[in-house]
Order: C-alpha cells, then structure tokens, then sequence
DNA sequence: TCCTGTAGGGATAAAATTATCCCTATGACT
DNA sequence: AGTCATAGGGATAATTTTATCCCTACAGGA
C-alpha cells in the first residue's frame, strides 16, 4: 500500500471507516496479535504467520508504525534487532480486536460452512 | 466480488480472519448501519449512501445475505418493494460493529491527520 | 406507446491491495 | 573471502475488490 496515489478520496465521516482505515489490512490484527502475545521482533513474527512473507509483513508493519499502533525500537547490536511494541494508542484497539476474534472463533464453522456452499476456495479446515 | 474463483485459498483459522470475511468490504458496516436504523430498502440505502452506487450497494447485501447477516422480505405489489431486515445472527454482529463507530469517532482526528501526512488522498472534512 | 420507479444482474474496466523477486547493509563467524 | 542472520526497500506482477455501464422485468400512469 501506498506505493501510489490514491484516486478515489476516502471519505472519513463514517466511524467505521476510520477504524477500518487503521486496522484493515490482511495481516495488520495478526501482526498486533503477535506483538500484544510478546512476538515483538519482524523475523518472529514472520515465522509466526506462516502464510504471509517478510515483505508483506514489513508493509503492513510501516503502516502500523506511521499510524502510531506500534513503536519502534532499535536495538545498535548484531546481528541487527528491532522491537516492536504496541503503543498506548494501539493498545485502545485490543478490546475491538477481542471482540473480533471471539465473534469469529464462535461463527467460524458456519461461516466456513457458507463459504463452501457459495463455493469459496477456503482452506479445508 | 465472487464473480471469479479466488486463487489464493483463505485461512478462517484466525478468528479476526472469520470476521472480516463477514463484515469486511468497502460499505458492508455502512448497510448494515443503515438496515439497523430502519432504512430497509435497497434504494433508500443507496440514498442513503451518497457514494456507493446501486450495483455495488446490490453486490454487498448479496453477500450480506448470502452470509445470513440480512433477511430478505419480497412484497408482491409494484412497484418493486423489498426489505432487508438484520436477522438474530446478523444482529449479534451490532457490538462489534458499535465499537469500531466508537473508536472511530473518537480517533478520527488523529487518524485524519496522520493520513494527511501520509500523502493520502482524503476527502476533506 | 413511452416513460417512471423499483430491484437486480452480466460484462468489463478501473482501482486498490497483496505477493513475489531480488537487492542493500551490517558484524560475526568459519 | 564467503556465509549467515537480521531488517528493510524498489520494482513489478498477480490477485482481489470496487466501480461503471447498460440491460431486463414489471405494472401503472401520461
């Protein structure tokens, strides 16, 4: 993302526009899932999410960063080491992320369900 | 969307993943907030909602429906009359979605000015 | 007959997001 | 000198999502 210009305009005035804005991304909850569970580092957090490559995570990881979800530190040692934490701001978005992940733990096997019915390419679970 | 066959399987073994499958896509929260709040028919959402079109507004309560987030009451009279209603399943998706209105509404500002030094294309408020 | 309002879909274009590939830099270690 | 592990970015391809355009169907009214 942001590699370009946007060319349609975002229109901020609904709320969930703005929260989506800040937390949509394919592996943005992830990513804060790790590091709210102590996974601080880029590289373990990679090894955590098995499906998403380094780039990626590093894109997404830029863009939490520049939205002050998470804070950077630099560690001047080698090899290299940089943390991550959540910030005080990113950690108001934990209670949002929690409901999430319950609603989709409670729903998931009708959800999954839907999915195959509409014929979605869904890994077998 | 589902016009096509997905390439890239989807994982639904993370519960925030199962949500957005739900919930995610550009004006999903926007509709539902409408049909909540008692405007039912499709054309009146798309009143209601000044910048999605109606193929688009039609695409995402498929979805919606197909979902069971919505129920879909057709009445035999013309002209064309339909009413989405928010179904019990759909309904229990409300807490989630009222909490990221909440959030958004309370970091818009913030969130606004970050994107407008992020170079983002924004519409101004 | 033609136009209106309503609901909805096919086909395709445009835009946005995600994925892939490959490069840099650094110090320690062999 | 070559290799490793780490963090990260440029360029571009691939994929997915949204948007646009235009069509159908229907009954009533001008």
């Amino acid at each position: 993302m942001r590699n370009y210009e946007n060319k349609i305009p975002q229109d901020l005035d609904y709320g969930v526009t703005v929260t989506m804005k800040v937390l949509g991304g394919k592996w943005k909850p992830c990513i804060i899932d790790c590091i709210f569970n102590g996974i601080k580092r880029p590289n373990q957090i990679y090894k955590q999410i098995k499906h998403a490559n380094m780039r990626v995570i590093n894109q997404q990881l830029k863009e939490l960063h520049d939205y002050e979800v998470v804070s950077k530190k630099i560690f001047q040692q080698y090899p290299l080491k940089v943390e991550y934490e959540l910030t005080d701001f990113g950690k108001t978005l934990l209670p949002i992320i929690s409901k999430m992940e319950k609603w989709g733990n409670e729903n998931v096997q009708k959800v999954y369900e839907i999915a195959i019915k509409r014929n979605e390419n869904i890994t077998p679970r």
